[in-house]
DNA sequence: CAAATTCCTGACCAAGCGGTCAAGGAACAT
DNA sequence: ATGTTCCTTGACCGCTTGGTCAGGAATTTG
C-alpha cells in the first residue's frame, strides 16, 4: 500500500495543505452530484484547477479521494444527534436537534447529498459506520426517547421511527433542493423558505408529540 | 434522429413487447443504484440477460433508456396525491395519502430511489416536469389544504412544507433502506418495521395536525 | 415450406476512463 | 547561490465505455 506521493514527504507542507482541501472541495461537489462512479478524476482535477496527474501526486487513487472526503465529513453528519441531552426538556430537545440537522441541510447540503448517494448505492464505503457506531448513537438516543414516553412527557411513539422521520424531513430540503426550488418555484428564496420549514417542522413535531401546539398562527 | 431498429418493424411484435420490459425492468434496477452515468449498457444487457448490440437493438442509445423507464415510473410516481380528495375528511385524507406513499415505498423502492437519484443530479430530464406538472399538482393541493386550515379543521401549517414532510418521511424507507436496516438491526425485517413506520407516522402527523391522537398506545 | 421479416451476435471502433512516468520547474534550507 | 526536496506536467498505457455493422439465426407470414 504506498501512499501518494505527497506524503512520501517529511512534513506537511503549505501547498500540500492547501491543494487537499482545495482537492476534497472539488471533489465533494463531484461525487455528491454524481456518485463515486459517475465521478471522474478529471472533473475533480477541473474544478480543483489542476490537472489530473498533479491531482494523482496527492491522492493516489480515485478510491482515495472518495475515503477521505467521506472522512471529512462524517463527524459532522453524526454529531447533531449527539447532543440529544437526556437531562433536558423533551420538546426543547428534539426542537433543537431539529434546528442543528436543518442548519446542516442548509449550509453543507453537498455533504448530505454525498451520504445520500452513498446510502442509496448501499453503503458500500459507510456500511460498517452504519451497522456500528451509527447504530450504537441512535440506539442510545432512542433509549433517551423512550424514557421521556415512559415519563409521560411525550407521546408514545416509536423513537426510532421518530429519529428516522426527523432525518428525513431536515435532510430532505438538502437532497431535494431542486425539486423543492421547482415547486416552490419563484415565491420562495432559499434564506425564506428555510424559515418556513422550520416552523412547519417543529409544529407538526411538537404539538405531535407533546399535545402543545409549538408555534401560534 | 433514427429510431430504434426495432420500431423501425411494421408492428409491435410479442418478442418486442417482452424485451423491452425485460431492458426496462433491468434498467431501473441499475440506474436506481447508480445514477445515470454511474451505470452502464454492459451492466443493463447482462441484467437483462442479453448482449449489449442485441439491447441497443431495441434502444439506440443509452438515454433513450434512461428516459423510457423515467416515463414508464413518472405516472405512478405523481399518482398517490392526484387522489387527496378535497370533499373528504382531511385527517382520513392525510392518513390515506401517508399509507399510499409509504405503499409505493414498500412496494417499489427502486422508483423511488430513481427519482432520488435523478433529483440529487439537478433533476436534468426531470426539471421540466418538477416546475410544469408537479407544481401545478402541489400547488393545487396545497390550496385545499390551506381551505382545510382555513375551516379550522386543520393546524396551521404551511401546506407546501406539510406536503414535502409527508413525500420526505415516506419516500425515506425507500431511498436509505440500506441505513433503515443496518440502525434497526437483526430485530426489524422488512414488513414488520413498514407497520411501524406507519404507525409512527400517523400518529406524528395527525396529533400534530388535529390535536387527537391516532392510534392509543 | 419458402420467402420476408425480425431478432441476435461477434468483431470492431473511437472516445473516455483511471492511472503511470520521466523530466523539468519552484520553493526552500543552508 | 547552490544543492535538495517538493511540485507540476505532457505524453502515454491498458482497459472500459457507448455505439456500429455485416451477416447469420429465428420467427412470422403467405
Amino acid at each position: 500500500m504506498n501512499p501518494a506521493r505527497a506524503n512520501r514527504t517529511r512534513k506537511r507542507t503549505r501547498i500540500q495543505e492547501e491543494n487537499e482541501e482545495r482537492i476534497l472541495d472539488a471533489a465533494l461537489e463531484v461525487f455528491s452530484t454524481w456518485g463515486y462512479r459517475g465521478a471522474t478524476v478529471d472533473q475533480i482535477a477541473a474544478l480543483a484547477g489542476m490537472t489530473k496527474p498533479n491531482l494523482l501526486y496527492y491522492f493516489r487513487r480515485k478510491e482515495d479521494i472518495y475515503l477521505a472526503v467521506l472522512n471529512r465529513t462524517h463527524e459532522m453528519w453524526l454529531e447533531p444527534l449527539e447532543h440529544l441531552d437526556a437531562a433536558g426538556d423533551p420538546s426543547r430537545e428534539i426542537a433543537a436537534y431539529i434546528d442543528r440537522k436543518l442548519e446542516m441541510s442548509r449550509d453543507n447540503p453537498k455533504a448530505s447529498r454525498l451520504f445520500a448517494m452513498e446510502i442509496i448505492q448501499g453503503a458500500p464505503i459507510l456500511g460498517p459506520v452504519l451497522g456500528g457506531r451509527l447504530k450504537r448513537l441512535v440506539d442510545e438516543k432512542a433509549a433517551v426517547i423512550r424514557s421521556w414516553i415512559d415519563e409521560g412527557r411525550l407521546a408514545p411513539v416509536d423513537p426510532h421511527h421518530l429519529i428516522f422521520m426527523i432525518w428525513a424531513t431536515t435532510q430532505h430540503y438538502a437532497d431535494f433542493d431542486t425539486q423543492i426550488r421547482a415547486v416552490l418555484g419563484a415565491e420562495a428564496t432559499q434564506p425564506a423558505h428555510f424559515d418556513t420549514a422550520k416552523q412547519t417542522l417543529e409544529q407538526v413535531f411538537l404539538s405531535g408529540l407533546t399535545g402543545r401546539t409549538g408555534n401560534a398562527r
